[in-house]
DNA sequence: AATCATCACAACCGCAACCCT
DNA sequence: CAGGGTTGCGGTTGTGATGAT
């Protein structure tokens, strides 16, 4: 139907790599570089297809590569960016150095999205259901959603820079989105974004005392990564603890398995998750402005209510 | 010990965006 | 500008490993 599939020249293998394979790809690219991958296999004396070949390299063969389980970090780290960025796993996977779009895709399958349905919180959008599907939430505030749009352009455009900065053997392409995304940036478009932040600080008071409520969870310490990324996520699974507290999946039970650090959490009480979420994600460049707008923001937030 | 179910992950497929001519 | 080729991405599948019965 339609297409033809890229491997069904005859000769070319499928299916699971030898490590002789592995060996003449590697050596090749070694040598080499990739240049074409449609032509690679050729030259390499590989009997795959070009699309194989980038995939074996890219998701396994590649000397960055960090194999081994996810740490807790590094799990945290991909609920957030899931969040802000949805199923954009190659976006993601540049946050994380060494993992691939292809692994996270499926630790995310496998182990956090379950987690989250545990928790009866809709893995799309990261908020609670209810008996009738998901909560129908308040949209964010207009400074939050401001922010997750740009975070996520930086995300997009700091992916980008970093693949083309990685194509060691590559010519360099020419204008891309992330030089759109830079110009954007030290524009008056970025210019405003900056001057509305920076009013938005002088004019707001000081973050309300209402971010001081917290408790403890007891259910899935899974909350114990939620809890970082979204007050909400850590008090809805509160309350699911409360619900059912002898209730516990066997994703959930796999990773307390692995992590006995957070029987005892502290909550925040925030109504903007999207907020927090932008707020604790680690910002390291010239995006650093919004954490010096950490109280200004929560005020505004709650202003919003 | 055998069988079945579930999990984990590597690999494949097809679409869409990008690039080049 | 159009069209064909190439690459990147996300969804899905296949298969070996592991656990449960």
């Amino acid at each position: 139907m339609g297409r033809t599939p890229c491997c069904d020249k005859k000769g070319l293998k499928k299916g699971p790599w030898t490590p002789e394979e592995d060996e003449t790809l590697v050596s090749y690219i070694k040598k080499n570089g990739y240049g074409s991958w449609r032509s690679l296999p050729k030259l390499a004396g590989l009997l795959r297809c070009g699309k194989s070949c980038r995939l074996r390299w890219t998701n396994y063969l590649r000397p960055d590569i960090k194999r081994g389980p996810f740490t807790l970090e590094e799990e945290k780290l991909v609920i957030q960016l899931h969040g802000i960025l949805g199923n954009r796993w190659a976006a993601i996977a540049s946050q994380l150095p060494g993992r691939t779009d292809n692994e996270i895709k499926n630790l995310w399958n496998t182990h956090l999205k379950k987690r989250l349905l545990c928790m009866g919180l809709d893995p799309q959008t990261h908020e609670p259901f209810t008996s009738c599907g998901p909560t129908i939430k308040a949209p964010a505030s207009p400074a939050t959603r401001h922010m997750a749009q740009w975070e996520s352009a930086r995300l997009e455009a700091e992916a980008r820079l970093s693949r083309e900065s990685s194509l060691f053997n590559r010519p360099t392409p020419g204008k891309t989105d992330s030089d759109y995304f830079l110009r954007m940036w030290n524009s008056e478009v970025g210019e405003s974004f900056r001057k509305f932040n920076q009013e938005d600080k002088t004019t707001c008071q000081s973050p309300a005392s209402a971010s001081q409520a917290s408790s403890s969870t007891k259910c899935c310490s899974f909350s114990a990564v939620t809890a970082d990324i979204s007050p909400n996520l850590a008090g809805y699974s509160t309350t699911a603890s409360n619900q059912n507290e002898d209730m516990e999946c066997k994703s959930c039970k796999s990773y307390n398995a692995g992590s006995d650090s957070s029987s005892s959490i502290e909550l925040e009480d925030s109504s903007d998750s999207t907020l927090q979420l932008l707020l604790d994600f680690p910002i390291n460049n010239d995006m650093s402005f919004l954490e010096e707008n950490v109280d200004s923001f929560t005020t505004y937030s709650a202003m919003q209510l």
